[in-house]
DNA sequence: CTGAAAGCGCTTACAG
DNA sequence: CTGAAAGCGCTTACAG
């Protein structure tokens, strides 16, 4: 424990030989023969000797490490997307490293420098906080990728659109008044309230309808956030569905639902956002939106790499699909106004207007 | 992006001072004057200079850094440990750098050694495969602490009157057909489900019945193992409650249960493990094991510093309270057969033999 | 097949 | 107040 770690220039005085056939044994970059390196790694093994990470990573001028920074990983969607780019990194033989940053947002910025100080080759950066611009100033000539809202990845993920299908969806099956508790995670240069705003404003009007401001309720990825944004938008009064920007966040909605005696979907529909392992778990099974990780996490690999290469990507942008994960958490009113309350439940046909899965 | 990164030389050269100069400067370990201060951070700024983090960990012989080896984050109690190890860690100035060692034991091993030739200061071991007197090995001269299987940790955690505990709790409320799911992540020399067998053989002879072998399900902290769990078990017929070793695994349980017309508490009673956020959300809210996260960690990094600083903590242990968090996924049997449907759930009155939480 | 030497980018005695 | 030099633990031309 406490003893002084071993050095090559130990190993090599202990073997009789000179701390570059050391280096060139471990290596295997050049000849030794069988006898000295058999001698020498005798020696390394008595001495416990471990090349210094640090001392390898100065010569090679590399680490083999990708940092990540992300504010906290309790968040089941965070982790998730950092077990999967854990495993993706894993293909290009990178390690990799998280760095959280907690609440305060000001270590984040701290992180990120700290980080492309050489101590990992390239930063993804998972700070909904800061902007790819900002990152990439941060990190100097270290090579970084701001998740998906980086302009050069090849993927486009099209919230606006995905609005207008929930809006759809819940619009078919009767609803009126309906909720939405924003997610701080988005693009920053437009923030989802303010987006969701724009296109609630739009889809109601079409309707003949008229957006309550108040519907729109700002949350924080948080089970926390979520109960407050409930509570914010049921005081409202008839309303009969809420969808979230997160899973987590929809949660809640679950939660203020028990908690004030609330039916889900009898007295209120939810949707939330994420499809996290958890969504399917709750009772009745939570109707979700199914967030592409894995692709996005491909390309957001690709991007990092073709930088780190100093490669450039072909240039197209693909449209990733954001399908509506159909299970028990949303009411037909049709049906409920009907007066046919066992059977609330939407019927298994495929919703033309937009991409779904039935579970 | 591609630019290589200025070095203290080019600031040095840039400024018209030497490199021990622009070192100072920035360390502030000696007076500079004013004017070759202002000309040394204008260079700086100028040059985007950031000293390698290398070189100065390879100086200092100290990184500041202490990495924690975890096989993935996706579960939350996994993802709340890491959250509150890296908040506790910052208390003593040091970063948090995580390694995901992902589903292939060997990659865990790897990851050790890896960060222990120098990466970080101090390494926190939460993979369950690997022991402590085995972590110890692979980290060399590295100080490592795993989690709370250490036994310096001056903190116990007694699972066995636990168990004990919920078993008391359940058959109070009139259940007599128990069953168990177990969690990995437990003492490697003494498993889980062998612990639970004895624990579970033992009590049912005191109240004049035998285990059946097959009401101990083997669980791997995962949703899916929890299905299977429950599967195996409900087989057995007239099983009442099922308690698990991890929240994850017992929302298996109520995954299991919507999927197959169960309800939860009236036909199946479940009980859970880490009372991790979630837990409160599902409907109904589930009762669980509050795991003392804030205190374990605290003793976790306590111990971890203490070898750090080469100092020994004081001697006796004392053993962490886990409660019972009361909700409402749990049936009181003797109302059900007395017909009393409804108020199935067990009364607000604090049970006496063991400590709860009822919410 | 092996060794002496230079150098990676810093910090810190040592000297002025 | 400032600089020249040594050294942290390695790797890699260069030389034999």
């Amino acid at each position: 424990m406490g003893k002084q770690a071993a050095t090559i220039v130990d190993v090599a005085r202990a073997a009789g030989v000179s701390p570059s056939t050391v280096s060139h044994a471990l290596s295997g970059k050049r000849e030794i023969s069988l006898p000295v390196k058999e001698r020498i790694f005798k020696k390394i093994r008595e001495l416990d000797y471990r090349p210094s990470f640090y001392a390898q990573a100065m010569k090679r001028n590399s680490t083999g490490m990708i940092g990540v920074v992300v504010n906290e990983c309790r968040n089941p969607s965070a982790s998730l997307f950092l077990d999967t780019l854990a495993a993706e990194l894993e293909k290009y033989s990178y390690k990799i490293v998280i760095g959280l940053a907690g609440l305060d947002h000001r270590k984040g910025e701290e992180l990120l420098r700290h980080f492309s100080a050489g101590l990992v080759d390239g930063v993804i950066n998972l700070l909904p906080q800061i902007t790819p611009e900002e990152a990439q100033i941060l990190c100097g000539s270290t090579p970084v990728v701001t998740n998906i809202r980086e302009k050069l990845i090849p993927v486009r993920l099209d919230y606006d659109q995905l609005t207008r299908n929930i809006l759809n969806y819940l619009w078919d099956l009767g609803h009126r008044r309906i909720g939405y508790i924003t997610s701080p995670s988005r693009d920053p240069h437009r923030p989802d309230g303010e987006a969701t705003r724009q296109i609630m404003t739009e889809f109601l009007k079409s309707h003949g309808e008229e957006l309550d401001p108040r519907m729109i309720a700002e949350g924080d990825d948080s089970i926390e956030g979520g109960i407050a944004g409930t509570e914010q938008i049921m005081r409202l009064g008839n309303i009969t569905a809420i969808f979230a920007g997160n899973d987590q966040t929809a949660f809640g909605i679950y939660r203020w639902a028990y908690l004030n005696g609330v039916r889900i979907p009898d007295d209120i529909s939810v949707i939330g956002f994420d499809d996290v392992p958890q969504a399917a778990t709750l009772i009745p099974p939570m109707t979700t939106v199914r967030f592409p990780v894995q692709e996005l996490v491909t390309h957001t690999v690709k991007l990092l790499i073709a930088k780190l290469r100093q490669e450039t990507l072909p240039p197209g942008q693909i449209t990733l699909d954001m399908p509506l994960v159909i299970r028990h958490s949303v009411a037909d009113r049709k049906r409920i106004s009907a007066g046919r309350r066992k059977k609330a439940l939407p019927s298994g046909k495929k919703n033309k207007t937009i991409p779904s899965i039935i579970l």
